[in-house]
DNA sequence: CGGCAGTTTGATGTTACTCAATTTAAGTGG
DNA sequence: CCACTTAAATTGAGTAACATCAAACTGCCG
């Protein structure tokens, strides 16, 4: 198993949330390990955080991919967003200790856990400005998950496929360098599944077509787009 | 058309989002119109808000029933929410004048209009009770916007159907008194059609074999449960 | 009495699911 | 480097869920 230090990548720390929301939370530069944050490492494919669990830490995603979904009683579940680096799990957790969802890793992750009565008191002593970045980060989280939702409700299964790597390739591209419109993207088709709620065999079949007719191809953990144009029109979403 | 006098029944502004968040933003007992709050009426199946139009107020709804929705550039559209009496538009316009969705009266509505400036600097000098209500407010926005999204991608008609009569049925049973498990329910088998994700004929005969097996009965604007056990039996999301 | 909006019903087509078999890819240990 | 194992992806055939189109039916209102 991987060291589990401070992670180096956790300057991403100043992009991502940290930046954003708690603005002088972090003192620039320090590598220090304070007694109100930690990090830790969990494998692929291991859980993360179970839906309902109450954790006194609100935590960020340092390093690899993760995702966040709801299980339901009778074993189906819906991925309902993919976790990049820089990510905060949910905005929400910033005040509530339990949330509605569990999380799974989807590669090694590395991951920045915070106290959070150390997190809401540093915003509460600077909420002029923390204020407005916690809603944006609210509304904009309310928005995709309200997109999606008219995705799944209106949209073809190739419709839907199209929306959600048109939304993780913009996320990408705001925190990697594209090259050759290549994507990074580590997942199996089981997971676009239940992002997109069709079946692994019907996920198969759609980008087994959409690389017959040379719009993108996906294999290696890379997406590759080989014509964006005929890919935007697919998605009437967006 | 009705009087477009400040309604009665804001008395429900005590109730819903203005006693939660505001608190003591409005002055108790009193009637006068001040000059950043006012009411308006709109008629039944009449647009309320267009999605991206800058607006300088946040709007709750006091009477009668709306629905968020958003539309697709070719003319299909989600509905995303049932507004219900009490309820804001959306509790991130709070801090932000553009939304994503766009907002349809059901049926007549009364609705009031805040000055969001306003709003804002009343929740500023009182922040240490307004943060956690409005949080509180975006976690269960977000809560309810992804828990209809794993209705949507996994489970069938019937169960999405079971599912919005379920959660519907909860927020009507806060605001009145339900006897007999009649519920005041003014949807056309259309809006639960655009809601659910499905055509309104496919509404229409899923409804009708909930009816003929003895479990609901929707018609006159009265959803009628005849089988609560079975109704819930068959959401298996919840 | 007609007209209209909403609902119901039937027939048929399409999308997506299920089950099962096969192929490919990725390790793993010798 | 090669057998062996296992997870993932692909393919085919049959089926179920849902859409589409069109017609008939209902209640309601002028």
């Amino acid at each position: 198993m991987k060291n589990v230090s401070p992670c180096a990548t956790c300057s991403r720390n100043s992009t991502g949330f940290c930046g954003a929301i708690l603005g002088s939370v972090k003192t620039a530069g320090s590598n220090e390990i304070s007694d109100w944050q930690h990090h830790f490492v969990v494998p692929a494919s291991k859980p993360v955080l179970a839906s309902q669990e109450a954790s006194p830490d609100i935590y960020v995603l340092c390093h690899g991919w993760a995702f966040r979904f709801l299980q339901l009683p009778d074993g189906r579940r819906q991925i309902l967003h993919f976790l990049l680096p820089g990510d905060l799990f949910s905005t929400s957790s910033i005040f509530q200790d339990r949330v509605h969802f569990s999380v799974k890793a989807l590669t090694t992750i590395q991951v920045s856990a915070m106290k959070r009565a150390e997190v809401q008191s540093r915003i509460m002593t600077n909420f002029t400005t923390a204020a407005p970045a916690i809603a944006r980060s609210c509304a904009s989280q309310i928005e995709a998950a309200e997109k999606m939702l008219a995705a799944l409700g209106q949209c073809s299964g190739e419709e839907r496929i199209a929306y959600l790597f048109l939304q993780l390739m913009r996320r990408i591209a705001e925190q990697t360098v594209i090259r050759e419109n290549r994507y990074p993207l580590p997942l199996r088709q089981q997971h676009i599944a239940e992002a997109v709620g069709l079946t692994a065999v019907h996920v198969s079949r759609i980008l087994g077509t959409l690389r017959e007719r040379g719009i993108l191809d996906l294999s290696n953990g890379v997406l590759e787009v080989l014509n964006m144009r005929e890919l935007q029109r697919l998605c009437s979403l967006n």
